[in-house]
DNA sequence: TTCGATGTTCGATATTATCGAATGTTATTC
DNA sequence: GAATAACATTCGATAATATCGAACATCGAA
């Protein structure tokens, strides 16, 4: 038998996540169709999730929603990682030299998951929102952190199935690996309308004291925001506000990376 | 019978919540432990949490620690309630004017929980992390909620067993309630050294749409820099703030509170 | 190398989660 | 305002499953 996992906490799992889709309220009667299990059953677990406040309902139609001890574990996740606090400063800055939104990514799961944001003073914005993921083959944050991984992750990591969301979206294992070595030479990754059209992002990896990759940090910009000419300034004002970032995790050596 | 909660959810949520308090790596003997379960059970529940990303196993000690899904989680909940987003301008505003520390706390199963806060200038400042809790019959937030309850809620609210924690908490219900009448004519609640000494609270409760106090804001400082001139002031700003915050969540009457 | 301490797996067992049916509850329709 | 409908919730029997203790694996320290 393989890992024998418990089978209740496993769904209460999936009832929690359903909420990071879409929907804000769920009825039970939603809930045991989405999970495929009786009524009574889902009854059973959401009441107990929600008599240890990680869910509760709106009285006034019975619906339920995600409770504030989620709030309060989400919160004291990101005290665990003080990436963010180091890395916020030097964000600041760099938005302010940039004129552009700059996110911070970590990677976690084979996907990247958004940390910080700051948003630069333009109103054409890209919309995003700490918290959420994004792919790892079609983002320059995710493309900075695969080609620092090392050879055997990277495998792993390309195996499944990629997902198309632009013509421009590379699926191509081999023309991606191609891609990353030259990542890797240069320190920066280009997002170029891969994941949403009009859409283009600088980014460059950040590394922990061990000169493992750990997250990456980006300037996101409308394409036409991004011409031959400014790319330059970009460019270099990521790499360094990365290299930022990584010294202070306690990165010593800013050439060998694997 | 009373309620059938599920047991392995009540556990799994046990061993999340351990986390909460002081220790930011637990091994599975310390949880077993501290549980009074057996160490494979724990090992189960553990793995099935780790599996779904709640938790996150450290390759170097084996121990472990809150996992990234409880940060996407808990950054969802954040999106649900726009008081955070309405708040942020007006708390923002009175920092400010006053100079002095803001808080932004919800009313969550009989405790009150921080969810928004802005420092002021001041480099002796009032140590506060959003998403702690603290308790309501000792705080400034916490009594400006209570009072603005139906009676039977602040029955139950004041039931229990109050703790001290300085010369200056009152924990006699009588006197307490006796006090939440002022606060209700008056509008705003005072803590003076009750929670911490030194430290004195001004606040003022917000309402919904359906004129329920849903939380409160207060402005937090040093005793000695509110002193009888000042307080004047700062009971004008944070009662004014409160009520803007009131009123665009659509509270339609400032007078009528129950 | 041995020992000790802790993490992990395994199998038998009794507990417990599960389902379907029955019962409440609330809103809606005529 | 009764009747219906669409849920949420409770209940009880049953089979599934979480639990525990013991055995095994792994890692560091002595």
């Amino acid at each position: 038998m393989t890992e024998r996992f418990i089978q209740s906490i496993v769904r209460a799992a999936d009832v929690l996540e359903l909420f990071l889709s879409a929907h804000q309220e769920l009825s039970v009667k939603e809930i045991s169709e989405k999970l495929g299990l009786s009524k009574s059953t889902v009854h059973g677990i959401i009441k107990t999730l929600e008599f240890r406040g990680y869910l509760q309902q709106n009285p006034d139609d019975l619906k339920y929603r995600l409770g504030m001890k989620l709030f309060e574990l989400g919160n004291r996740v990101s005290q665990q990682f003080d990436i963010g606090k180091i890395a916020r400063p030097v964000i600041k800055e760099l938005v302010e030299k940039l004129k552009e939104t700059v996110h911070l990514v970590m990677f976690e799961r084979g996907e990247v998951i958004y940390i910080e944001k700051l948003d630069g003073p333009h109103a054409l914005r890209i919309y995003s929102q700490v918290g959420k993921r994004a792919p790892i083959h079609c983002t320059g944050v995710g493309k900075a952190i695969l080609a620092f991984q090392a050879e055997k992750e990277q495998e792993q990591l390309l195996a499944g199935e990629m997902e198309t969301f632009t013509e421009y979206t590379m699926t191509n294992k081999e023309e991606i690996k191609k891609q990353l070595e030259s990542i890797r030479k240069q320190g920066y990754a280009i997002d170029d309308e891969e994941i949403e059209l009009g859409l283009k992002c600088v980014a460059a990896p950040i590394f922990d004291h061990k000169g493992k990759v750990i997250g990456a940090i980006s300037c996101a910009a409308p394409k036409m925001r991004i011409n031959e000419q400014r790319l330059k300034t970009v460019i270099k004002g990521v790499k360094q506000a990365a290299n930022q970032i990584s010294q202070s995790m306690g990165y010593k050596d800013v050439l060998v990376h694997i």
